[in-house]
DNA sequence: TCCATTTTTATAATGGTTACAAATAAGTAA
DNA sequence: TTACTTATTTGTAACCATTATAAAAATGGA
């Protein structure tokens, strides 16, 4: 089992305490979470956290490929750290974001059109589950 | 073969002059423009044309369902004129957006983990055919 | 310890989008 | 047509997520 800090070396980040506890906030919380709800989660324990620094620490977590942005149906980035390959669901009654592991097409270095693919992203959109079940 | 006068009053939309010109420009040129896009396009035919108006008149046709609202890798919103089911490739060096036709998963009104499906997108992301030949 | 580099921070700026209220256009009844 | 109501457009300001910038703090090595 992989510790954070080892991640971050891995990836030659430098482990500050603000960089740690971020990536374990989303290895922990697999909520999709945006730049504010981490900035808002972590605020209390790290009185002095900067929303800046949680944005800057995001792109360099981005850019490594440790994290994975979502672009889904807001303008607003949400964050996941990457685990095995799924899809996105969003609900437009409550907004929680789903993962989901049915199968579906894979396109990793397809070539389509002569274009190269390096990333794709299935976002599905409805009403999930609980909201459906409280009727309305 | 249907007028933009036509798709409009189909959906109970009063035919402005600003919202022919509207649907118009993203029915013809099939760009997955943004607000701003449209804005500049339109700007010198309808010179008091308002970013408002582009903006609210994209939000009704959304509402209606004669647009799609794109969330690709950025944090601004790609209109299109909906035709047939088809998937979305960007270009991480031009930019540029593709409409591709593969055959792909459909999840339309799929019931999965016992969510409700009403809308899906796939979004690829890579180097397009053009980019790759100009080397680099 | 001293110094160079990295990281964090606060503040201001940016950019897309929305809220708001006034101005204009359109629609309807008399 | 007029008078009046409603719909649409417009300009301005506000909003909110994100980025730029530069100073402050922390870190690491000689």
């Amino acid at each position: 089992m992989q510790s954070i800090i080892d991640i971050l070396k891995e990836n030659d980040i430098a482990p500050s305490m603000q960089r740690i506890k971020i990536l374990e906030y989303l290895k922990n919380y697999k909520t999709h979470p945006t730049a504010d709800m981490i900035y808002q989660a972590l605020a209390d324990e790290i009185p002095t956290l900067s929303k800046t620094t949680v944005y800057n620490t995001l792109k360099t977590f981005t850019e490594k490929g440790i994290l994975m942005a979502l672009y889904l149906f807001s303008n607003e980035v949400h964050y996941e750290y990457n685990t095995q390959p799924h899809i996105h669901f969003q609900c437009t009654k409550c907004n929680k974001i789903y993962d989901l592991y049915q199968s579906f097409d894979h396109y990793n270095n397809d070539l389509i059109d002569g274009h190269k693919i390096t990333e794709y992203h299935i976002n599905l959109k409805g009403i999930c589950k609980n909201c459906l079940e409280k009727g309305k």
